[in-house]
DNA sequence: CGCTTGCTTGGAGCGCACTCCAAGGTTTTA
DNA sequence: TAAAACCTTGGAGTGCGCTCCAAGCAAGCG
């Protein structure tokens, strides 16, 4: 299903992947990268420096390669970013990704807890918007006070 | 309905205020308002400075003295923050609250635009626990064929 | 061949939202 | 009344997540 690789790689990578890539293509440059994802060449480089990205494949000259794996993780870490997840925790991650297969048990743990937390924050979001409808509703009323007595 | 005062505050203060205070006080220390709110002393200061408070009281040695007004300001800041709003963008809040009801126009697009942010967030957020979803069932699934292959 | 555009690196710099410090005055408790 | 706890200020420092810089190598084009 995945297509092989002797690099360690995360193992669940899910479906299809969205910002169209052209197809039967598994060599991105980095400004290539940088239109799929939005991020900055900059960006790109510091988060290999830190070790949030699995090793990414050179040219004979030593310019980045980047695969449509690489790409799918870069995916996952944009989505794990808008959790407000730090970085910190996305390297532990990945850490965990280049370990091999006996972390199966500490990614489960991790993605459970991470998942608590997107839930809670769903809620909090929630609660605000409820604060926010009811001040919205007071400055409509306030308004149409104002335009009626104009009239 | 609210108790009456000189000073401008945000018309719109909605019901009763959540972390316990003690009833019928309207006089609060700094060290008071860190405990209901869990900010710190620190930030209190600097959330004044900035102009992101209207004016706080003194008592007549200079210290200072919060009203229930100011604590549920401050709890409209905390709601703001977690949506992830800049302190900036609070700030023009503020200042458009202290400016008068005049404003009462501005800060209903505000609010709205706000709106809309939080719902884009909750619809990212949302998307996000989908991904994890997948990713948690794929690492129980792991686990459980480990656990079959086991015995 | 020269020109433009793109990629490389280590390290420095930036913006945000705090967070803390020093030095002093105030209030409370024993 | 004396010690401990709390409050005041302006300004400096911190941690995070980028963001940029300088100097140099590489690739494509007329």
């Amino acid at each position: 299903m995945e297509t092989t690789s002797t690099t360690r790689t995360d193992s669940c990578a899910g479906p299809r992947q969205v910002d169209r890539r052209p197809d039967g293509q598994d060599k991105y440059t980095i400004s290539e990268v940088v239109a799929f994802t939005g991020l900055t060449a900059h960006t790109l480089r510091w988060y290999e420096r830190i070790g949030l990205m699995p090793h990414i494949d050179r040219s004979h000259t030593g310019q980045r390669r980047y695969s449509n794996r690489d790409l799918d993780w870069l995916d996952l870490v944009g989505k794990l970013r808008l959790t407000g997840m730090p970085v910190a925790d996305m390297v532990r991650y990945a850490e965990l990704v280049r370990e091999g297969d006996h972390t199966y048990g500490d990614r489960f743990e991790l993605l459970k807890a991470t998942r608590e937390d997107v839930l809670s924050r769903i809620a909090e979001l929630q609660d605000t918007l409820a604060v926010l409808d009811r001040k919205i509703n007071f400055y409509a009323d306030a308004g149409r006070a104002l335009a009626s007595e104009r009239s």
